[in-house]
DNA sequence: GCGCCTCAATTAAACACTTGATTGACTCGA
DNA sequence: TCGAGTCAATCAAGTGTTTAATTGAGGCGC
């Protein structure tokens, strides 16, 4: 159970400030994260929180790393064949219906990122390299006949992505509304199961 | 210049705190709302602030009465005929771009919503109507031939709800994005100008 | 008009508690 | 012994809320 060296040790317990503070921001949002209570959660004292992390932006900046590589692992995933498409739209809301936290926390950085420079950075990358990569799954879907050859990529690109995106927002993501959402996109990409293409 | 009645004078302060209060959360988020800071820019003292509404969670339910009754103007825009739907479409997207703060405070009242009951309820009421406005224009439009018949007007409503709803998120709202979804959502419609109707 | 009272509105100054960050001592494996 | 790691205790600056006092407009008897 006890990690073999200092290192692996030191690694363990600022992952698991991190996590403690992304359950803590999952839970009560950038409002109520305090560094006291995330501290206690991974069981130590504050000023250890201090030592690994010197400041609490530190600490939230790792919380920013930590939930962007979370999503991240999400959108590499390396489906098999043409429908690459739709599984990729059930990977990312599966995601966020498996994990709740992950999806309030991307919201909450979302709106940060108004006021953080450095988070609006990391999350415009992102969204970059997910536009791109939508366009690149869009674009080989038509060239396989599996969605209309004459669709604007950019746009259906952008449409998936708020679509996606507004998952992080509970009202949208309790409801049944998310799925509907999805499906009637499917409906339109013609990469619903139940009427494969055309 | 001076209001003419107590009562009014009163509602004037009010509101007033409640702008203020809606412009320090557009501005900060809920995590750096601070009494203080709203008393100060409505021009009063702190104690005043604490007069006419007793705690800063009331002063709270006050922004989200205001900011929802800005949206529901919107909502209730009374458009001439058949592309009412498109209509409703470019009104949102006009009041966010107008008015950026009530997109950032809509998001912020919505991730809210995970942790306070009462602004849960709100929203799922106002979404609610929102939903069904959408479909009963949906319905409409297929009646009169602009949209296809057979169209899942739930579905696609929702969708309409989740992509306009992804503009409360800065990351979303920000770039052009949100504009070449509209588009898309437009065109799978078939109720963008270039081409008509079906 | 004039003195007296009432009361809504407002404020300066606390009050009680929180919060991010620091300090200095202690532990314990190498 | 040395130093990375940890903690109890502490600090300065907030932070929502309250209190006690002040102000000034309106009512009323005279």
């Amino acid at each position: 159970m006890a990690p073999t060296t200092r290192t692996a040790e030191r690694l363990d317990r600022k992952t698991a400030l991190v996590q403690a503070a992304y359950r803590a921001i999952a839970a009560e949002g950038f409002e109520g994260l305090r560094t006291r209570d995330v501290a206690d959660e991974a069981g130590v004292n504050v000023a250890t929180l201090h030592y690994y992390f010197p400041t609490k932006e530190q600490l939230i900046r790792g919380v920013v790393e930590y939930t962007m590589g979370r999503f991240r692992s999400t959108l590499e995933s390396r489906a098999a064949s043409s429908d690459q498409l739709r599984s990729h739209l059930h990977a990312v809301r599966r995601l966020i219906k498996n994990e709740p936290q992950l999806g309030i926390v991307m919201g909450e950085l979302a709106l940060r990122s108004a006021r953080d420079p450095a988070i609006a950075r990391i999350m415009e990358e992102a969204n970059g390299a997910w536009h791109r990569t939508l366009r690149a799954l869009l674009k080989r879907a038509a060239r396989e006949g599996s969605v209309h050859p004459e669709l604007d990529t950019d746009d259906v690109a952008a449409l998936l992505m708020a679509t996606l995106t507004s998952m992080t927002l509970p009202t949208v993501a309790s409801g049944p509304r998310i799925d509907q959402a999805l499906r009637q996109l499917e409906r339109w990409l013609g990469v619903n199961r139940s009427r494969p293409s055309n």
